[in-house]
DNA sequence: TTATTATACATAGTATCACGAGGTATGTCA
DNA sequence: TGACATACCTCGTGATACTATGTATAATAA
């Protein structure tokens, strides 16, 4: 079978900082735990969103010491990465029930 | 807002002809049907898929002239393409349920 | 009659996206 | 001290879906 391609990674992304401002690593941590690992991102994928989120103006970063005394790289959601967020969300869903209609065989998703 | 990308394509294509043999461009105007045009697949997309299924033993091709005296090229579902549609419709769902999980901040997913 | 549209198939080029591989650096623990 | 986990990052590659384009026929409009 073919490797599952992660898709909808900006959703996920916008979503974990959703409840709280995180660091990218333990972004992927979450991200595993509260998928049950049936997303498993890589570094060479979030970095870049994350990075793009923030051109966009959608994150702001800010450098933050962690009790080990090492220094992470905090992201935190903006008003118009909420935006963005809720927009995702509703795009997900439309596409979403989307799928599953085609699947059921066309029973009819909700007009746009 | 960017365009939102097909994905899983192969998963719809594979449930169309789930229910009945179709040929390319039926299947294009009845996944918008289906779908409430949230999917306006291209031909661009659907045919190189089309062979590649052919390729994999997922579809077998035949041709049938049409009431108008057209050709059109079917395509048939094989036993191994039920299989395959029966695979895709499982990883689906387990990647939908994984999401869904993550936006509802992580209540849990099954165990794979 | 002729022009346009809808039907029907197909490929080539392009952009995006996620991954693998690799690099850098620090803190912890055996 | 050396291995491992943590933490950040970039580059190259492959997969995927799109746009654009080409071909050809049937139906319809001008």
């Amino acid at each position: 079978m073919k490797k599952k391609a992660m898709e909808h990674t900006r959703l996920l992304a916008l979503s974990l900082l959703g409840g709280e401002d995180m660091y990218g690593y333990q972004m992927i941590i979450e991200l595993a735990r509260r998928s049950n690992h049936v997303f498993d991102m890589k570094e060479g994928t979030l970095y870049p969103v994350l990075h793009g989120l923030e051109q966009e103006g959608f994150v702001e970063a800010y450098r933050k010491e962690a009790p080990t005394g090492r220094e992470r790289k905090y992201y935190h959601l903006t008003r118009k990465g909420r935006e963005a967020l809720r927009e995702e969300e509703r795009s997900w869903k439309r596409y979403a029930g989307a799928v599953d209609a085609v699947l059921r065989g066309g029973a009819g998703v909700e007009p746009v």
